[in-house]
DNA sequence: AACATTTTTTGACTTAACTAAATTTTTTTA
DNA sequence: TAAAAAAATTTAGTTAAGTCAAAAAATGTT
């Protein structure tokens, strides 16, 4: 008896019920007050919550609207592998003939979504407009950058952030007369996995 | 006609199909191929990236996994409010009575899973043993660090990074001489959103 | 112990997740 | 340019699981 179905067994549903529950109790509320709120049956808030059941999506969004998180917050994340990366021996990476230098601050976790990056601008040097999913947060550590987002334009001294979402078209240039660095923190998944080539260190 | 059901709309699914179809593109595979490869079939996928039907969350994980993504990716996020800190304007925060100090780095975004602090730890200061959901990106900007990750010791240096899932216990200690400053990242949506008690700068 | 509240279980409905196949559209080939 | 092939969309249908209300069980309060 051939089974025609393709490469993918069915999969388990990505789903804590058990992190739905925590943040319920933490809120103090009972499944009914809860299942009203998200406007669900009491019932069925208690099955999904012991795995007994799997909401929608559009379900599930009511219950993450009702406890004031994103839905991310609910799906299981496989376990990880932890990273440690050096300040003194991390390789510095470039994107094509960019002068613009790198060093990766986080590693590729499963199911994880944050990547951060060490970034070095040389003086002069000017990014073109760009935009992309998920969440960005950048700390200047030294120098003078201007960031565009949308229509908007900041100068950047060392110790400043900015926090704002990707898909905003953005760019950023070092206009000092020093090198700038800068942590650059996002949350959108692997989308900075381009070819890179290793340079010498400074 | 009374309507007796509670608080909440129903919710349109928080699904972009489009952000599936262009992953897909990206990734040069025909409907029939990534449905193959999905175990679904090419008429729902169509369906699915089109808007026009809303997978499980089982299908959803499949097709992430066949895609080599998250499915964060594909959730629709809700626009935000960008932000901007001044390193010489933040403020300094404790919890309680510790002599840890924070800085926000990060804003409250709808939606958004990303919370950042600048974290000032004085000599001999030691945290308490911790673990929570979400990713963590510790940057160590000054300063000597014991970092205990699980059964794991690290020592960091200024420049070295660490990158670990939050739910393995985990603590901090300043071991050096002067006080450390580290940039925390988190996914951990709002969960270190305690009480917090303004203090003089230094 | 009695009562109230909360949670879980149960049996049932219904609708949307998902299919295979037909049709249409787009791309490729000669 | 026409025909063939490939890709995408539409359609009609099945079925199982999302979800319910109510009953039962468990837990908490007095």
């Amino acid at each position: 008896m051939n089974d025609p179905r393709p490469a993918q067994a069915p999969e388990k549903p990505p789903l804590s019920g058990q992190r739905i529950r925590d943040l319920r109790r933490r809120a103090g509320l009972t499944l009914q007050a809860l299942s009203d709120q998200a406007g669900i049956s009491v019932g069925f808030l208690s099955q999904v919550e012991r795995d007994k059941g799997t909401p929608s999506l559009g379900t599930l969004a009511q219950l993450a609207s009702a406890l004031g998180v994103s839905i991310e917050y609910f799906i299981a994340t496989p376990r990880a592998n932890d990273s440690i990366t050096r300040g003194q021996e991390r390789e510095r990476f470039a994107i094509a003939d960019s002068s613009l230098q790198y060093e990766g601050l986080s590693t590729d976790l499963p199911g994880g979504t944050l990547t951060s990056l060490m970034i070095h601008i040389p003086v002069g040097y000017s990014s073109e407009l760009t935009k992309h999913a998920g969440e960005e947060l950048i700390v200047l550590l030294e120098g003078t950058v201007r960031q565009t987002l949308g229509d908007s334009t900041f100068v950047l001294n060392a110790g400043d952030t900015l926090h704002f979402m990707g898909d905003t078209p953005h760019s950023f240039a070092n206009i000092g007369d020093v090198p700038a660095r800068m942590v650059w923190t996002g949350t959108s998944p692997r989308l900075i996995g381009q070819k890179r080539t290793p340079l010498a260190r400074d």
